[in-house]
DNA sequence: AATGAATGAGAATTCATTCAT
DNA sequence: AATGAATGAATTCTCATTCAT
């Protein structure tokens, strides 16, 4: 019956606490996010409990729209490789496309802000990159490695990859190409 | 106003800034800090002008120590695998014996404190590391891919790494070895 | 905007806020009381105008209350001394029943949001027990001492015996009759 | 070495307290105190941990401060009726010519911020009052009444009688005396 | 040089009240 | 009339840095 909590406001609030932390960190302030989001500062907590709610539902929205590229097109009848190219494709294009976004989903994936609850929901929306990343754990030559390392590596390496991409955009297919070589031979 | 007499003080404000880091994260308080390392809260501003010197002074102390390691001991004139092999566990070794130190090392990181000048700084105490890994990125198959990825891709690898041993310490040199043949592999 | 339809709305928000004033104080939110009370935080203020009004009608409400138990079965007819004791119990009796309202009321009472033309309304309600009051200190020893003295002595000495009443509540008849004669002996 | 605490600001920012609270009550804000105390609003927590250690604080200066005023000059071998006068005096006295610190005092009391550990506190500041009041009580007239009621009556007369005298300055005196009689004929 | 009190600009959050629905 | 989202001023407290001692 009241005005009704509007989606757009959730948005607008999420983009820019993107857009305050790509630039002056996670210490940006709740006052300057909401202002740049163009709604009071008190609007903000009627979205968002507190400032670590915000950060962790920042953190949950980014990764499920990163995963969500990935989940689009995928190729589930193809072989395994082609399978691990679309998963490793899928996310650096995204962190290429949105850089802001990408940085914060790093810097909060570091801090201490984010809870197991959240992580654990991440993982909800990570089904065929998860099953993609074990398969290629059940190789021979892994054995003995722990569960789920091959899905960190893979984010270390496309970590690594992203920099160098950064500062040679025009390259970007053929880098992305050949560091997925490095971690294709890496596990075979 | 900074760079003072005792140096003992100064390790005592390095070592404290790491404890508390590591605790409360980097807005950690530099009265919190100085109080910590024994001293008055004014006297930290006379080894550190401000707290983002402390902040890239610390980052710099704590790549020295680790790349001192490396340095040591160095198979100057062993095979490439070996020479890389050492480069591998000895960082690794020491984000394990000392995890606080890593885990301020990896924030500081990610931070945007950190200035060029600081991160140039560091890169003087890594001629060992860099000459090997560059030795690596020359392999035929690695061609086409920017200088210093395999250093960033070793890092990256070692990160991810620790994680596990992190999880089970008992088998951790096992893993180290295993996690090595990953990244061997990687480059051939 | 002020007094509207539904009086089981008005009344249910002046016990709600009885109940919350009580747990946190006079800074309890009109959001909570509302909330308590099962109605909007916009609706509240259909049925008060702000919160200073909320508070001076609860004050009202809480002494009307009070007092109407004094004045039903008020034995009119009685001596003195009776009446006197009928005015004490019947306070004393109702303060002890809701204890919630009697701390709500006394905060009320020493805070500055009581206006005096909500301490004039209150004392429309007195009537009985002005009288008996009154008649109480026409009596000779107490010549000199001003009009409202016994009043407000027989106020604090209920306030008093409250106290003590709330930790032994099993002697609950025993402590009001030994405190009336307290104060029927100040005033012979 | 450093500059010391200053007992002076100590001072100037609980006597602003008091004038901050008498004229705003308890919900005054740092922020003001600090202002009138002629120090920045970070100084007022250098002194106080945090509003309610200020408020504790400030409540037991207020107790010790008026019960000092009895002590001084106590006559230790008078009569129990002459000290018990000395008593009353001396509390009333110092409410009627500190008004506004009586206001606090009492606005504190009811208020759930002032913890046990401070009640007990103040109650070591009383042991003149509580002699004389508990040797009052021993009469054979108030067996049975709870030890301490004599202390709380005189507390709530003399609350009584405050309001009189307030409103009458210039017949401080003798409303004083007689309000006393009153209460000395409660207690014989 | 060392100390720690002093400073005052923020920071996150709350809350009475308004107003679109 | 009822709802509850929206508002933004106000609040308590923190903290890097300065400076008197």
């Amino acid at each position: 019956m009241a005005r009704a909590r509007s989606p757009d406001k959730r948005i607008a609030i999420l983009r820019a606490a993107v857009q305050e932390i790509s630039e002056t960190g996670l210490g940006a302030s709740t006052a300057n996010i909401a202002a740049r989001a163009g709604v009071a500062t008190g609007t903000l907590f009627t979205y968002f409990a507190n400032k670590k709610e915000l950060l962790n539902e920042l953190y949950f929205e980014l990764k499920v729209e990163a995963y969500a590229r990935i989940n689009a097109n995928f190729p589930q009848q193809a072989g395994l490789k082609r399978r691990a190219r679309h998963v490793w494709s899928g996310y650096l294009d995204w962190s290429i496309e949105f850089p802001e976004k990408r940085k914060v989903s790093a810097q909060l994936n570091v801090s201490d802000v984010i809870t197991p609850e959240t992580r654990a929901r991440t993982a909800e929306a990570r089904s065929h990159i998860d099953a993609t990343l074990r398969e290629l754990e059940s190789h021979k030559a892994l054995r003995g490695l722990p569960e789920g390392f091959a899905a960190v590596t893979m984010a270390s390496l496309q970590e690594a990859s992203m920099d160098f991409i950064a500062k040679q955009p025009d390259q970007r297919e053929d880098l992305t190409r050949r560091a997925f070589q490095v971690f294709w031979r890496a596990f075979k």
